[in-house]
DNA sequence: AATCAATTCATACTTTCGGGTGAAGGCTTT
DNA sequence: AAAGCCTTCACCCGAAAGTATGAATTGATT
């Protein structure tokens, strides 16, 4: 930031002393006002684009990659509605018995539920069904 | 992009016209050439700042999060290394028996291992707790 | 040396999971 | 209407997971 002010500082001297020289010119050799203006219009945009860069270089946003649902996968597992909100429950870490209270079924539903996806994520574990659920994108 | 380029045309017709007023005032009212150039350099710099936030604006870059593992954490709830362990492989989706094989300990030692895990992150359920233990950072 | 935490293991018991099978009702497609 | 999928539910059984309690060993700390 230090380095960022001098440089500055010392773009404006120098600036400043090439434009104490134009007006020198401008008098003795008698250039155009236009010419003078778009030198210093130029030099000046210049400068600027150099401030707003310096202001916005290293503004590397770490940003979470959002997630998104993959959702081709799903369907190539033909992972159906219901088995999938089972998969989510399964994943926020509910038990059975939970999951089926929670969609208001009975236990035996959900077993079936899981049971399939199991099947279709190739897991015999929910812990495995969740990790493999997660590198496939199908969950957060 | 074609926004920008538009905008950036009328902006330079606006300052052209401001120009030429100024240039009229100049010479009518005398204003010194200071004053004159004092404007221009004002509103060109102004001008490339805006052009240089519009060029590098967007470069909000995507970046992954690296994981890092918040030892403080661990350390506040008291996790011991080997519990620790135990709850890596536990997230692997890997049964307690498998964990046990990994580790060259019995079932039950693993067990004992889960137990303490699930007191420690109060989770009663293996999935839960890896659940709890990603929230809290203590694992990717 | 005594204490404490960590690690290891055991036994016993309860609960939850997972696998297998079957079946009824609803909805869509053919 | 028949076939096919989804959803729902039931029953059984064995395996895995979880709970409780106790205990031996080791390494570090005091």
């Amino acid at each position: 930031m230090k380095k960022t002010i001098l440089f500055y500082g010392l773009a404006m001297a120098a600036l400043i002393f090439l434009l104490k020289y134009l007006e020198y010119r401008l008098f003795v050799h008698d250039l155009s006002t236009e010419f003078y203006v778009g030198i210093i219009a130029v030099m000046f945009t210049a400068l600027g684009i150099w401030v707003g860069l310096k202001l916005t270089r290293k503004k590397i946003v770490m940003v979470n990659p959002a997630f998104v649902q993959d959702e081709q996968q799903v369907q190539r597992l033909g992972i159906s509605r219901r088995e999938f909100e089972v998969l989510e429950l399964m994943a926020a870490g509910l038990s059975n018995q939970e999951i089926a209270d929670k969609l208001f079924v009975s236990l035996n539903t959900v077993k079936t539920h899981t049971s399939n996806l199991f099947l279709k994520l190739e897991a015999s574990r929910r812990t495995q069904a969740v990790q493999k659920a997660k590198k496939m994108k199908l969950i957060p």
